[in-house]
DNA sequence: ATAATATGTGAAAATAATTTCACATATGGT
DNA sequence: ACCATATGTGAAATTATTTTCACATATTAT
């Protein structure tokens, strides 16, 4: 009945949608996240693993790195659209709204 | 920097988005929604307050009743777009994407 | 005026989310 | 092999949110 909740749970948070936004300029590995952001390191962790959870972003290893960059569907959406919100609407729409909610 | 967390944070409840989706038929005072969700009536207060605080709803005396309503232009989006998602969108834009973050 | 109904609200209690930190693992370089 | 770097993770400590409940106020009816 109410599928959605837990997506804005997770954007309901400014280090989560600050990633968002950082990886909307490219993939970064999680130490330069966490220097851009200023921000310990495994709290930035903490808070890609709930974002991957949800399908924004996806992680790679490149070597001894982990590089994180939003999902290819999100980073599409984020080139047709540059919106933050029609990114997400479309996002939460794709992913958050079956029963089922946010798919893990 | 990041001014719509709140505005998440808000949605990011059950019950809240519930009531946007009641209100979204018509109008309603809170006994009306608390009987409808089947929620515990004081509960359905607060949600209401934090709903009206980020401008998603507005609410308007009648006798003894207060009936809470889609502010108009979260109704009027409603209207335009049927979709919640879009309605936030716009919602969130308008009011959350300054510095000051939600409006109270 | 009294009683019943509708609602709001503060604050304690209960839950949930975030932060921090110590430790685990994996890779690359020497 | 050893060390440094990069990252993940569980769990305790901290902080925030939600729930519940008792009480306050407002309106209407009798």
């Amino acid at each position: 009945m109410v599928p959605y909740d837990r997506c804005f749970r997770t954007l309901a948070n400014p280090l989560r949608i600050r990633i968002i936004e950082l990886l909307k300029k490219r993939p970064m590995a999680v130490g330069e996240l966490s220097k851009q952001l200023n921000a310990e390191r495994s709290k930035v962790s903490h808070a890609l693993k709930k974002l991957k959870e949800c399908n924004f972003v996806e992680s790679e290893r490149r070597g001894k790195y982990n590089i994180y960059s939003l999902t290819k569907s999100v980073l599409n959406d984020v080139k047709v659209k540059g919106n933050i919100f029609d990114v997400i609407k479309t996002h939460v729409e794709k992913y958050c709204k079956n029963k089922r909610r946010c798919r893990v």
